[in-house]
DNA sequence: TTAGTTCGGGTTTTT
DNA sequence: CCCGAACTAA
């Protein structure tokens, strides 16, 4: 038992009380991981089964090095066992299992928030809705919040509040879109995140002996991050554990950052009311940082409202003051921190991956990542727009998604024209209306329903060959490993050939992407994991909750790379030295936090957890002025630079302004500001100018005249007088002689010679050709 | 049907 | 500035 040992008193007393609720307020840097890991291993020490415990975390890959850490506390694969993950691929597995009960299929697909937001779209146009006005982003975030706090789509009729709210907003027809959502969701056997949780409440509540059966089973229950937990999440936690109660749950007050996702600092602050006679646990000494850095911390804390009260201290040595840097422009600000860290590491022989740089929205990663290619630093970017959610990823998984479950409507709609095979927008459109008529989906229409179909039988051709096509696929799905499967479909789709062909740099990116993902399902393929008892697994499982994998669960962070990452995507983590940038008023706190207390209380604790990311040193930089939507924009430091206690954080008027700065600054000093305005107009202006320009190839305004006396001329005369070996005026490409003309009406193609540009190919129909006697 | 172009509108944060 | 939607030409 030397573990505990390695525990203070607070800790062990967390880890060792085992039996009945209770909760751990563990302030920033706490070792609250150390906890939960020794909790866990203490568990199985004293002979709990790892398969009676349930543990919650954040991200899998917190899940996975749990796991890990587990294995080296008390040895052997026991930790293999254990239930961890996220909330949503724990249940998501347990729905799988389920899924019969609830009418779904147990291969259901996930909808990630893109595929939700294009169902929204298609729906908000079907009915006739204006899109300005039922915004698909607001939608969808309306539907979510309803569906994180179990409210059905007739509980929302129903509900006089919420529908005052539409009322008031003028949009009353938002439970409409709920109701026409969820169906279509439903028949697309499909579920979105939110539904993850709510069919699993639903699941809890109407199937007793499901959640006899699951109660019993998770005997232990552990939630990391519970201050980011929801209504919905809450419910689930609470029906489970009812039975035995042993229940641990893990969180800080002041780093609650998913308030706009649900996230409710009640289910913290309400605990003692669901377990009377829980049992607190407080954290308080800091392991992480220097004294410095976690008195600034509680010094900006200590300004928000609504918190528990805790004294997180330190042992540490006192450590640097927090600097500040100003910049005159984001493109300086990148410079100066890429520089600042280039001369910290060399002078200190530090490592890369000691430091890190955190913003507040993805969009500022641009002006770091300049800089750091500038003096070839190596950086790594988290988060951000993952790998799952590339466009060329999307499609070919979209063909996987569709194999294994045909009434996915959005994989469908994504993959049935890509590659091009001529089923356009037209035919879609019938077949969605014929859909709606039929109470039925997409798939149903074209491959049972594709005779009553009005479309013509070239058209009808395709969309059988396509049927025929992912049948195939299907057929194949139980027989092929999932790294044959694969490949198969990304081959004999033609989409691997089709990005293949394309030689621009980001197409052979789309192409090295492909790879990638071919490559991770070869490894899964080979994987030996064991819950295939030795056989190679199926496609299937790999799309089991490839929706659910993010940015943070890639496991490749041995490199010796600067980190770059948004300040949500850096929750529990640490690094020697952390630059935080951007700290300007309308960016941090953010411009759409500032009239609601409580927002701001959040960006105010967000503001929180990047400080106490650093172990040594903090930096906090902002600039005067910004690019935004490509204007350059003014701005102002922000407010939580003055919130920081001022003997913890360099004094304002000691900073260098940038023009004292020399570091071959004189060379450009208004690159920043003066210089881009003037770009702008000077590229405006460049656009009106280019048709006055000299010698242009065509020149605009000729085509349209010569166009004009075309229309009539070569709808009325063109088809029934060009035959081969006639003379022809084109308006673009001038005199040719009609080589061949084939094809029958009203798609006749002629072959034309002309002089000046060589053969061309061109669709009577279209092209206006004037026959020259 | 499609490819290519213009135009307008959008930036928090994420499972 | 960067994306997708709408428009236009073939």
């Amino acid at each position: 038992m030397d573990y505990l040992d390695q525990l203070n008193p607070a800790q062990r007393a967390a880890v060792e009380h085992t039996e009945g609720p209770c909760m751990v307020i563990a302030g920033a840097g706490s070792g609250k991981t150390r906890v939960l890991t020794y909790r866990i291993a203490h568990l199985i020490n004293k002979g709990v089964d790892p398969f009676n415990i349930l543990s919650l975390t954040f991200t899998n890959k917190a899940a996975r090095e749990m796991k890990e850490r587990i294995s080296k506390v008390i040895g052997g694969t026991e930790a293999r066992n254990i239930w961890m993950g996220t909330f949503h691929s724990i249940f998501a597995r347990i729905l799988r299992v389920e899924a019969e009960k609830l009418n779904y299929p147990s291969n259901f697909s996930i909808y990630d928030s893109a595929d939700s937001k294009s169902l929204l779209k298609s729906i908000v146009k079907e009915m006739a809705l204006d899109d300005k006005l039922y915004k698909v982003g607001f939608v969808q975030s309306r539907i979510s919040k309803a569906k994180n706090n179990l409210i059905s789509p007739k509980a929302y009729r129903e509900n006089a509040e919420i529908m005052g709210d539409d009322e008031m907003s003028g949009r009353t027809k938002i439970v409409e879109i709920y109701y026409e959502y969820n169906l279509r969701l439903f028949k697309s056997g499909a579920m979105d995140f939110d539904d993850l949780l709510y069919k699993t409440n639903v699941l809890l509540r109407d199937f007793p002996e499901v959640l006899h059966k699951y109660q019993h089973k998770f005997k232990y229950l552990l939630v990391d991050e519970y201050q980011d937990t929801n209504f919905s999440q809450y419910l689930i936690v609470k029906k489970l554990a009812a039975l035995n109660e042993n229940l641990c749950v893990v969180g800080d007050d002041a780093q609650s950052i998913y308030g706009f996702r649900g996230a409710n600092i009640q289910n913290i602050l309400n605990f003692k009311n669901d377990y009377p006679d829980y049992k607190l646990f407080k954290l308080e000494q800091n392991y992480r940082s220097t004294k410095t850095i976690v008195a600034a911390a509680n010094s900006v804390i200590g300004k928000n409202r609504d918190q528990i009260k805790k004294k997180v201290w330190t042992d540490n040595v006192d450590g640097d003051i927090i600097r500040v840097s100003r910049s005159l422009s984001d493109n300086e600000e990148g410079l100066f921190v890429a520089n600042d860290i280039f001369t910290d590491r060399n002078n200190n022989q530090l490592s890369n991956k000691s430091f890190a740089i955190l913003y507040r929205t993805n969009s500022q990663s641009r002006a770091m990542e300049e800089a750091l290619r500038k003096i070839n630093i190596p950086y790594r970017i988290y988060g951000g727009q993952s790998f799952y959610q590339r466009k060329e990823i999307k499609d070919l998984l979209a063909y996987y998604r569709l194999t294994a479950n045909p009434k996915d409507e959005e994989s469908l709609k994504r993959v049935i024209n890509y590659p091009a095979r001529g089923i356009g927008k037209t035919t879609l459109e019938k077949i969605t209306i014929a859909a709606a008529e039929n109470q039925s989906s997409l798939w149903e229409v074209i491959s049972y329903g594709l005779n009553t179909l009005q479309v013509n039988s070239g058209t009808k051709q395709k969309l059988a060959d396509f049927v025929t096509m992912i049948r195939s696929f299907g057929a194949q799905l139980q027989s092929l490993d999932a790294f044959s499967m694969a490949e198969h479909i990304a081959k004999s789709t033609g989409l691997l050939r089709e990005l293949y062909a394309d030689k621009t740099p980001e197409g052979l990116t789309r192409f090295e992407n492909i790879q990638e993902l071919l490559n991770g399902i070869k490894e899964f393929s080979e994987s030996n994991l064991p819950e295939f008892n030795g056989e190679k697994p199926h496609l299937t499982d790999f799309l089991v909750d490839v929706a659910l994998l993010t940015d943070a669960d890639q496991n490749d962070d041995d490199d010796d790379k600067v980190s770059l990452m948004t300040i949500h995507a850096s929750k529990g983590l640490e690094f020697p030295h952390v630059y935080i940038v951007g700290m300007e008023e309308n960016l941090f706190p953010s411009q759409l936090s500032l009239s609601d207390r409580s927002e701001l209380e959040e960006e105010r604790r967000l503001f929180y957890v990047a400080l106490t990311r650093a172990e040594k040193k903090t930096t906090l930089t902002y600039a005067l002025s910004r690019y935004r939507y490509g204007t350059l924009n003014h701005s102002e430091p922000s407010r939580f630079i003055e919130e920081i206690d001022p003997q913890f954080i360099e004094a304002p008027e000691k900073l260098e302004t940038p023009f004292e700065r020399d570091s071959g600054f004189g060379a450009t000093p208004w690159k920043g500001m003066g210089s881009s305005g003037d770009s702008r107009n000077f590229q405006r202006k460049e656009k009106y100018e280019r048709p006055a320009s000299p010698a242009p190839t065509v020149p605009p305004n000729l085509k349209r005249v010569s166009q004009v006396p075309n229309i009539s001329t070569a709808n009325a005369t063109a088809a029934g007088t060009i035959v081969a070996g006639s003379q022809v005026v084109h308006a673009k490409f001038g005199k040719g002689k009609v080589l061949n003309v084939e094809g029958e009406s009203p798609n006749e193609k002629a072959t034309v010679f002309f002089p000046s540009v060589g053969q061309k190919q061109l669709l009577l129909k279209f092209a206006k050709l004037t026959p020259v006697a």
